[in-house]
DNA sequence: TCTGGGGTCCTAGGACCC
DNA sequence: TCTGGGGTCCTAGGACCC
């Protein structure tokens, strides 16, 4: 079977029982003990556990309480330190990115290493296997005695699998054209992409191993599990896998979520645990500066049974006080009254900076009137007391789901997710702030095209601890209509 | 005492536009 | 006056991965 690449040149590399091992090195007296690392909670699931755990059964993703039941008196069972994880972790990518440029971290535990793009003497079989002993080794040395195991092949899937055959501490190299020689006696689980669902389909066919996957034709392949997913396991079934490996990723989506001890019925809690996530998900979103467009709010019921809800905004925002008042808008289209067990916030369409401020500036240009705007009267009137540092001018903008105001004044004592109420349109919430401008969202579609009126503050000098009320300043432009 | 939290990708249907 | 097809955007859900 033809391999995409001529020599075994991809190296992938995962940490043993990580979390485990880095309290089992940190804490002498867990050496040799059963560890478990993950939620402690009566609702929580392991992470990782330590080869002596896994001698009990415990095995990742396992109700915490499933692995307490197995595993021995004395057994330590704790909720994890992911700093000195993320040190470790460090480390080691250090190391493997001495070794090649071209390395792809796939999480905290794992990555793939591109030995092609290594900048090595001799690349024999013999060069390659003494090159990745001498990494473990190192691996183990500068982490303070954590292992990792490795496997080489010619494909990121066979590398995978190698990395697999010989843990802990273990490297397995599979020479070029030996692929199908170790992959097909495999069960279709091993091969990427078919995870439980897939897996039962296929042993409703009778098909048990990755040979037998190899035996079913694209087009019956195609017509069960869909054109991408299909040709997938049509090629990996093959051992043709041709993925690069890729240094860097652009992140598509953020997201908080948190599964709460007991379920949640009461509206009040609900919303405040929305807060509470949107607020972490916007410290993320500024750590990170990004922006998204797309809020999604994620509700987990008592039967496990998973929705979700997503509104798309005119603007990407990083804003917690956007965040919030869409995703509470979000969740007010979900029955809650049977409780949630999960909730979660998230947000999609990212950018790396906010049009926000960009498109409030746009329209403000575009609106703007004053004493310093001599074209305004070519673009119809937009009159008010000249002057007066209360009034304010808008222009609106329309979405699927309501409307804006672009409000001309001082931004100070304004802050997004504030309710601004007394206005003729219903209650509206400010939407965003910034270079002196405000923007108001009111919610529920602009119906008529009639004259919309822009909102003033009546004072100046507003404080966060008190709401403005918005009053009508004057006649305004109605819509393009 | 069932089942975390953070992601990615795909599908399918509807709206809307040309 | 009958009924095009493609492309894009959006939403909801599902499968999978670590």
């Amino acid at each position: 079977m033809p391999s995409p690449r001529p020599e075994a040149s991809i190296l992938h590399l995962d940490l043993d029982a990580f979390f485990a091992a880095v309290e089992q090195r940190d804490k002498p007296s867990l050496r040799g003990k059963p560890v478990v690392v993950g939620g402690t909670g009566h609702r929580g699931v392991v992470a990782t556990a330590s080869y002596e755990a896994r001698a009990y059964g415990a095995r990742s993703a396992m109700p915490t309480a499933e692995a307490r039941r197995r595993c021995p008196p004395g057994t330590a069972f704790l909720g994890g330190r992911f700093e000195a994880y993320r040190v470790s972790s460090r480390v080691v990518m250090d190391l493997l990115r001495e070794v090649s440029k071209v390395v792809e971290q796939v999480s905290v535990d794992e990555a793939y290493v591109d030995l092609g793009a290594a900048d090595l003497p001799e690349k024999s079989p013999d060069a390659v296997q003494a090159l990745v002993t001498g990494l473990l080794a190192r691996i183990t040395e500068e982490t303070g005695g954590l292992t990792a195991s490795a496997g080489v092949a010619t494909s990121k899937m066979m590398a995978k699998l190698a990395s697999e055959m010989d843990k802990p501490g273990g490297l397995t190299v599979i020479p070029p054209g030996n692929e199908t020689r170790v992959l097909h006696p495999l069960p279709v689980r091993a091969v990427a992409g078919v995870g439980p669902a897939t897996a039962a389909r296929l042993h409703g066919f009778g098909v048990e191993t990755v040979g037998g996957l190899e035996r079913v034709s694209l087009a019956d392949l195609v017509a069960i599990f869909g054109q991408a997913h299909g040709q997938g396991l049509h090629r990996l079934a093959r051992a043709l896998d041709e993925r690069a490996v890729v240094t860097e990723r652009e992140t598509k989506s953020v997201s908080v979520e948190e599964t709460c001890e007991t379920d949640i019925a009461d509206q009040n809690r609900l919303g405040h645990e929305l807060d509470d996530l949107s607020r972490r998900l916007a410290a993320r979103l500024g750590t990170a500066a990004l922006f998204g467009r797309t809020i999604t709010v994620k509700a987990r019921r008592h039967d496990f049974t998973t929705l979700t809800r997503s509104g798309t905004l005119p603007h990407a925002t990083g804003e917690a006080g956007v965040i919030v008042r869409e995703a509470r808008r979000l969740l007010g289209t979900v029955d809650t009254s049977t409780g949630l067990r999960l909730l979660g916030v998230g947000v999609s369409g990212l950018t790396d900076h906010a049009q926000e401020e960009l498109m409030l500036e746009q329209l403000a240009g575009l609106t703007r009137v004053g004493p310093d705007r001599s074209d305004a009267s070519s673009r119809g009137d937009w009159d008010h007391p000249p002057g007066n540092p209360a009034d304010s001018q808008a222009a609106q903008a329309e979405s699927s789901d309501g409307w804006m105001a672009i409000i001309e004044r001082r931004a100070a004592g304004w802050h997004t997710g504030q309710d601004v109420r007394h206005t003729e349109r219903g209650p509206g919430w400010v939407w965003g702030t910034g270079r002196g401008l405000v923007t108001v969202r009111f919610e529920g579609p602009l119906t008529a095209p009639g004259p919309i009126r822009t909102y003033a503050a009546d004072d100046p000098g507003l404080s966060h601890a008190d709401p403005p009320d918005w009053r009508p300043s004057g006649e305004e432009r109605g819509p393009a209509a």
